[in-house]
DNA sequence: AGAAACATGTAATCGGTTACATGATTAT
DNA sequence: ATAATCATGTAACCGATTACATGTTTCT
């Protein structure tokens, strides 16, 4: 139930004033500490429904040319909301995978390519932890730190798992062959 | 690209024949393994689909009483577009947790809820573990192994960062004392 | 007797993405 | 010169969820 885009503005609002802008380059920037993501798309509405309902203030700031920049602030309504989120209970966590989805099926993937698939998943989790490690001071609060060594711990045992057991998937074949045909049920 | 309702049917149908009902079954079991969830509002639509584009074929078996059972197994063209999706780049993964977003937040988090859902969390995840473990004689291929291990590490490493960290949360509040006033940007 | 599992499907709704529309300023 | 960044917003679209609609059989 948390995790509306709404939400997120209100949570990252309660960090500091910020402009739409601002908070779209926030969901990018931190988005190993956030996990979630939101284009302008969602982010303008999302503000403007805020500020219907009394939860955030708008105070424009003259653009020179640009479009005037209109920063948002948390009312206390927008406190008290945010506050009674944080009382509640989170819903459950979501892992989509499609790498994983297809490792499922790697006896249907070309020796080369699921090597290849591997390399790169384990690539791109080494660049999160560079990201993250590199981000870390940036951290303000006790939160913020534990949220991002919490996903460096991940990033780091899913590494290992593919290391230490991708032989199991990658040993089964002959280094290029076509996948041989399954049986079926 | 790969993980939208249809392909993962696909791939279900892959591992032999079934009906919509059993494949939301399996999406259910198996959560764990795939991680992906979808409802019957999902399934029965993109089987018609699939059936239209003929990736599918339907053989009807009379239900007594109950609606027929309408049993899908692959095509010729359907295990070649699923082939075809093996070969391909995976999307990013994403990784969704109301949890670690209200973590972010933890200062304003009273202590005791803090802990309880800490608790929650870790216990969610050893359940998860269970699951996992006990399902593993189910995998029928070296893929399923894989991933069902995978997902278990994962749970393993995030429970270790849990216990080994949370005292970075928990000690700084006095037990059971409001979260104090954070100070703006 | 009552709940849970079996079995399929549609309609309303929803949250979000992508593309569109616009245009100045600053860094390379 | 050209690309990137700054800056806001709308409209079309999309995939999926939830609730609805229906009804039998089997387990407890």
């Amino acid at each position: 139930m948390a995790l509306d885009v709404g939400t997120v503005c209100l949570g990252i609002l309660s960090l500091g004033d910020a402009t739409g802008y601002e908070i779209k380059k926030m969901f990018e920037d931190d988005k190993m500490q956030i996990f979630v993501e939101a284009s302008f798309g969602s982010i303008y509405p999302a503000l403007a429904r805020l500020a219907k309902d009394g939860l955030v203030e708008v105070r424009t700031e003259s653009g020179n040319g640009r479009p005037d920049r209109k920063i948002y602030s948390l009312t206390a309504a927008g406190k008290k909301a945010f506050d009674e989120v944080m009382l509640g209970q989170p819903g459950p966590d979501r892992f989509r995978s499609d790498f994983l989805f297809m490792l499922l099926f790697a006896d249907l993937i070309p020796g080369a390519h699921l090597s290849a698939l591997i390399d790169e998943k384990i690539a791109d989790l080494e660049g999160r932890i560079d990201y993250i490690t590199q981000r870390m001071p940036d951290a303000k609060t006790p939160g913020q730190r534990f949220v991002a060594s919490h996903g460096r711990a991940i990033c780091e045992a899913a590494i290992r798992h593919l290391r230490d057991n991708r032989h199991l998937l990658e040993e089964t074949l002959p280094a290029d062959a076509p996948a041989p045909a399954r049986k079926r049920a």
